[in-house]
DNA sequence: TTGTAGGCGTTATCAA
DNA sequence: TTGATAACGCCTACAA
């Protein structure tokens, strides 16, 4: 590997020369200047990022953790969090939550988006600081260092079983992802509560348990299927699970929407080739909104109060009927 | 931030004990060890990852390099990399092409991946050696420290063009991707090859120009759309621009299949719902090879001779017809 | 305008 | 079994 010393010994000057005229200090003559711009280039110098970090412990680089890799959605977020952190001459590294301590370190990153259930409170809390500020996603810390950003979940779930309830749909099931998260409490609890302002309630039996993959989904289709008594409509809590169902239910030969009804909850690619009713959840613009506020925080201005953002009813009709008029 | 000084000076030994002890040393007493354990735990010490790669120039790190945040199924290839890659007691980096080279950087990153349109070889060329392997996904590469990983495209294209011909198939469309890229000529090739050898051939209007992106196809679907000339079947070079295609179809009231057919490439999420017939590539699994191949080459075992993959039809019956009858 | 010296956190070497 | 010292590559005073 070159270093900074072989360009130095190439040019005929002292390594700290080098440094200066690379660094863009102002006392460095022209003449130097290039002839050192033109060495590293020859040579291929290439910094070694590692040392650079060790100094000054800035680095201009910030880290996405996450785990899900099934999830196509992240890809949305990585990419609103990289064009954003270009836009203000930051990198950006993803890792998994196995490796993400070693990077969450200030002479790799200075600052972490995390969206990553495997990952604990605690540990969170523990890495954030005003010097290392953490942007969560789905998950409400309150912590100097320490940022929210959380997803209305009960507003848009509200909206949507209302919507449904105005449809003529009142034999509700519900398919639920891990019962643990939040996410999934916040979806469950609007559904009940919606249902309930009209005096509805679901039966024990048409209350599902996933742990959102798409297998958990077709399983507990499979289960909901020996039963005699089925739903009209399942609110799913996300929308793999939702898939399963419907190809539980087609292997079945249970007609959608006529026997039986679904909604989902992300927005995945294939919700629209299905026309599934859903709720899009603005993947690209809060990766960016992350970044924005991660960058604030890293620069010092900025707080770490909460942020809530929205999300939306995506209506569809392949899954849902128009109207109910039985 | 906690050095391993400070640890010294709690335990009272001096860095470098503190260091054998952490690297599991045999020249550490037990009681000692035991000792600078518990003070690690508890002052939460979390040594300096750019300091360990300065003095060893070691990392056990991986990275894997990509640019394109809308094609899903890079999330399958790092799952596979992922996968492997802890397997061996590798961390696993993702960066884009913006700021990869920093990242491609020894003190960082032993090896690389890398499945990106935005880098030129000269760069791959440039970076790869014997101390720095890189894979290099759908990119043919002849050089030490560079090993490519290649798809059969031709193969599995002949295959599916050949089973269309055979269900009737006769006046077809060929929807290109990027037309410099080597996927884009293998997969028009292998179409052209197995028309010819039935004495068919493509008509000048026939051969649409796109770049991969849904949209791409959609305008193309478009214009094909404004000639009195439809083909019967459309062969699109991936599945992105024939999910645009198939939109304007059916904004324009034509019906799949019988109007006319359409076939893919990749086999993404939605195809499977649409019915598309399409092409499988083995994303976990090359993602999974590649990390193999590329932990070999670190080791020192392993060559750089390229290695061909295989992809597989995926028959579907949504977009095409099982045998045209006229 | 340029060079020297010290230090960042860690590890390797060698001496105690 | 331990500790002192130098070194990794770079940056930043400060001296020349």
């Amino acid at each position: 590997m070159i270093t900074i010393k072989e360009i130095a010994k190439a040019a005929g000057v002292s390594p700290s020369t080098v440094s200066n005229a690379l660094n863009g200090k102002p006392n460095v003559s022209e003449k130097v200047r290039e002839r050192i711009f033109a060495l590293c280039e020859e040579m291929n110098y290439q910094p070694n990022p590692a040392s650079k970090g060790l100094k000054s412990g800035k680095s201009k680089t910030l880290l996405f953790v996450f785990s899900d890799f099934d999830r196509q959605f992240y890809l949305q977020i990585i990419k609103g969090i990289n064009q954003y952190a270009n836009l203000r001459g930051y990198d950006l590294l993803v890792c998994s939550a196995t490796s993400c301590s070693k990077f969450m370190h200030p002479s790799i990153t200075c600052g972490s988006i995390i969206l990553d259930r495997r990952i604990q409170n605690q540990f969170i809390l523990q890495k954030a600081s005003n010097a290392y500020p953490i942007i969560s996603l789905d998950r409400p810390l309150l912590h100097q260092g320490a940022k929210s950003i959380l997803l209305d979940n009960y507003s848009v779930m509200s909206e949507l079983v209302e919507g449904l309830y105005q449809r003529g749909y009142r034999k509700f099931a519900f398919m639920a992802g891990v019962e643990s998260t939040l996410d999934n409490q916040e979806r469950y609890k609007a559904t009940v509560d919606v249902l309930q302002s009209h005096n509805l309630k679901i039966a024990a039996e048409h209350h599902l348990h996933g742990d959102y993959t798409e297998q958990s989904g077709y399983q507990a289709a499979k289960i909901l299927l020996l039963s005699n008594q089925l739903p009209e409509i399942v609110i799913s809590a996300n929308d793999d699970m939702a898939f399963g169902m419907l190809e539980a239910f087609e292997e079945t030969g249970l007609r959608v929407p006529e026997d039986i009804a679904i909604t989902g909850f992300d927005d995945e690619k294939p919700a629209e080739a299905l026309g599934l009713t859903t709720i899009s959840i603005p993947n690209f613009e809060r990766g960016y909104l992350a970044t924005q506020h991660l960058i604030n925080c890293i620069s010092g201005e900025g707080d770490f109060s909460p942020v809530i953002i929205n999300a939306s009813v995506k209506w569809r009709f392949g899954t849902i009927q128009k109207a109910l008029t039985n």
